[in-house]
DNA sequence: CAGTAAACGAGACGGTACGTCCCGTCTTATG
DNA sequence: CATAAGACGGGACGTACCGTCTCGTTTACTG
C-alpha cells in the first residue's frame, strides 16, 4: 500500500508531531518521576500533566514501564574519563563528581524506587543495568587507561576497587543519609587506592 | 468507669480477640512485604491474606505505615559483638555475616523500596533509621570495644571507616547485582581496615 | 460463614446507602434520559450528574441497558380504565389523555430512541414492549368492560380497533408532527367507533 | 489556476475523482444506515467500509447529518397515484403497497433512529420531512384526483383522512409489532373511509 | 450469669488509574 | 490539489484496587 522513494528507505519519524508529542511526554514524565517517585508516574498523571492525551501516549509506549524506561534513558548520561594521568587522579575527579550528583541531581532521589521495581519488574531491570552501565562507564574507563600505562596489572579484577569506591558513597547517600562531604570522599579515596600501590 | 485490677497498673490488651487478631495481621503483612515489597502492602491485601477485616486493621493501625512499622519491628534484630579480640576480627566477622544475610535474607529485596518510600513518608523514615540502626549496631559495638582495647584512638572519626566496610557490600547486592563472595568480603575488608594500622 | 436470623430469610435491600444510592441514580438516568434521548445516557454522565461513583453504578447494574431499564420502569405506569359506562365514552376519555400525554410528557421525545434502540439490542427490546404494555392496558381493560356489557361481541378482534384508536395519534406525534388537538381526536375516534355499532 | 470550458458556465464536478468518491461514500453510507441504523453510521464506519479516506468525505461533506441527508435523498421517491378511478380503490393500492413496504423495505428499520435524531438534530429533522413529504405525496395526489372527480368537498380538511390511514400501519410496524396483513389493511382502510361516503 | 461495650465481619461507597475502543478534527506526505 | 495515511484530543467504556465508612453481629468482660 506504502510506496516510498528509492533513496530513502526509513524516514523515521520525519512526523513533527509526533516528536512533539513525544517529547512533552517525556519531559512531563520524567518531572513526575523526579517529583514522586516512580509510584508518582501513572499515565493518568502523564497525561494531566502533559496536556497529551491518554490515547496518544498509549499510542507510543506499550505501558507505564515503557514510558518511564524511555523517560531515563536521558538519565545513563556516559561520562568521559577525566585523564589527569594517574588513575588516583582520575578517580579523585570522578568519585568527587559522582558525590556531587549524588547529592544534587534529582534522579538521586529516585533510583532506590527503579531498584526497587527492578526487583520484581524485568522491563525496569533492564533499566537498572542500562542506568549501572552509564554511571560506571567513566570508572571503567579510567582503569582502561590506568591499565595502558602500566598502573594496575592487566590481569587484576578491579571490580573490587569499583566497590570500595562507589559503595560508600551509595551508602552514605541512602542508608546511613549522613554528609557526602569533601573530607569522606577523600577518605574512601585513600582507603581503596591504598591497596593498589606497593 | 473501667475498674482495673490492682496489682495490674496496665491491663492492657488483655482482650484475647485484639491480641490474636494482630499477630495475625502482622505475620500476614510481614509475608507480603518480603514477597511483594512495600508496594505488596496494601490494607487490602493484608486483609485478605489474613482473614482479618479490613475494619478492624485500621482499628489497630492509623495507617499503613504504621503496619509496616510494626510488622518490622522484629527485623532490626541487634547483633551481638562478636569479641575476637581484635578489631578486624571482629570485623571479619560482622561482615561475612552481613554479606551472607545480604544473600539470604528475605528482607534484603524489600529494603529499596522501603528506601525509597522514607525519601517522601517520615513515618517510614523512622523505620528506615531504626533498621539502619540495627543493622549497623554490631559494627558500633566492635569500634567501642577496640577503643577499650587502645586499638583505635579515642577521637578518630569510625563513621568512614563502617561506610568502607559495608557500602561497597550495599553496591553489589543491589547496584552492580554482582556476587558477594568469600574473596570479595576479604578484599573488602583489607581496603578498609589497611589504613587503621600505622 | 454467614450466618442468618431464622425468622429473617431474605433481609432485602435493608441497607439505607444502598436505597439511597439507587434511587439517586435513577432519577439522573432519568433525568438524562428525557433531555438528551437515550444517546445522551452514559454511566460516566449518570455518575457526573448524580454525584454516585461509576464504581457504585456499575455495582447496581450490570450494563448501560439495565439501567435505563431500570430507570424506566416506573414509566409504564398503568393507567385505570375510566368506566363510563359505554366504550366510546371510556375510549373518548382514554383517548384524549393519551393524547395530552403525547404533547406534554417528557418521555414521549424518548420513545422513538428506544423504538430504535429495541430494533438491534433485546434488552431494550424488552422494556419496549413492557412500556408498549404499560400504556395500552387501559384500552384493553376498556374493552374488555365493553365485552361484558355486551357491547361487543366475545369474538371480535379489537386489535384493529385499537391500532385505528392510537395509531393515527403516533403518527401525528412523531411522523407528521401536527398539532394533537380536540378536533382530531374526536375525528379519530368517530372513524375507529363508527364501524363496530350496527 | 483552474482552466474552463468556454460554454460550460458551470463545470460542476467535472473531476472523475470527486464523482467516483462521492458516489462510493454514498453507496457505503446507505449500506451502513440500513444495517445499522443512524447510530452505526459514523464518518469513521463509512470511511473503513468504502475505503475513501476520511479527509475526503469531510471535504464532501460538513457533518455526518448532512452525509446522511444525502445518502437518503433517494429515499423519498415520489409514488404515482395509482387512479384506479375511485378514492377508495386508490387508497387501497396505496395503503397495501405501504404496508408491504413497511414489511420488507430496509429503511422501515431505520425510521425510528431517524425521527430519534430528529427531535435533536434540525438538519435531520429536515430529513425526516423530506422522507415523510415522500411517503405521504402519493396519497395527497389521490386526495387531489379525488376531489377533482368530485368525490370529496373542496373544503373538507383530509389530514385526518390521512392520519387514519397511514397511522395504524406505523403504529403496527413499530409499536406493538404485529403483523400487517391483508384483513388488517382492508379493515383499517374500511373504517378510515367509512366516514367520507354519506 | 445476664448485660453491655468492644471488637469484629461484611461490604457499600467515592476515588484513581487502568488499558481499550471509537469518534471527529487536523496534519503531513503522496500522486 | 484531491487523496490516503494516520496522529491527535476527547469521551466513554468496564475493571481493579484502595482507603474510608456504616452497618449488624458476635464476643468477652463486668457487675
Amino acid at each position: 500500500m506504502k510506496k516510498k522513494r528509492a533513496g530513502k528507505p526509513v524516514p523515521k519519524e520525519t512526523d513533527e508531531r509526533v516528536r512533539r508529542s513525544k517529547e512533552t511526554v517525556l519531559a512531563a514524565t520524567y518531572e513526575l518521576l523526579t517529583e514522586a517517585g516512580l509510584g508518582g508516574v501513572s499515565v493518568d498523571a502523564v497525561s494531566a500533566r502533559s496536556g497529551v492525551a491518554k490515547t496518544t501516549i498509549y499510542r507510543h509506549w506499550p505501558s507505564r514501564s515503557a514510558l518511564v524506561l524511555d523517560a531515563c534513558s536521558q538519565l545513563g548520561s556516559k561520562r568521559e574519563a577525566p585523564n589527569t594521568g594517574s588513575l588516583k587522579g582520575d578517580v579523585t575527579v570522578l568519585v568527587t563528581d559522582l558525590a556531587r550528583r549524588l547529592r544534587t541531581a534529582r534522579w538521586a532521589g529516585v533510583l532506590p524506587s527503579i531498584i526497587d521495581a527492578a526487583e520484581r519488574d524485568p522491563e525496569l531491570a533492564e533499566l537498572h543495568s542500562r542506568l549501572h552501565a552509564g554511571l560506571m562507564g567513566a570508572f571503567n574507563l579510567a582503569v582502561e587507561q590506568a591499565r595502558k600505562r602500566g598502573e594496575l596489572p592487566r590481569t587484576q579484577d578491579t571490580s573490587h576497587l569499583l566497590a570500595a569506591l562507589v559503595g560508600p558513597l551509595f551508602y552514605r547517600r541512602w542508608f546511613s543519609r549522613e554528609a557526602l562531604d569533601e573530607r569522606f570522599v577523600q577518605s574512601i579515596i585513600e582507603s581503596a587506592v591504598a591497596k593498589l600501590k606497593p
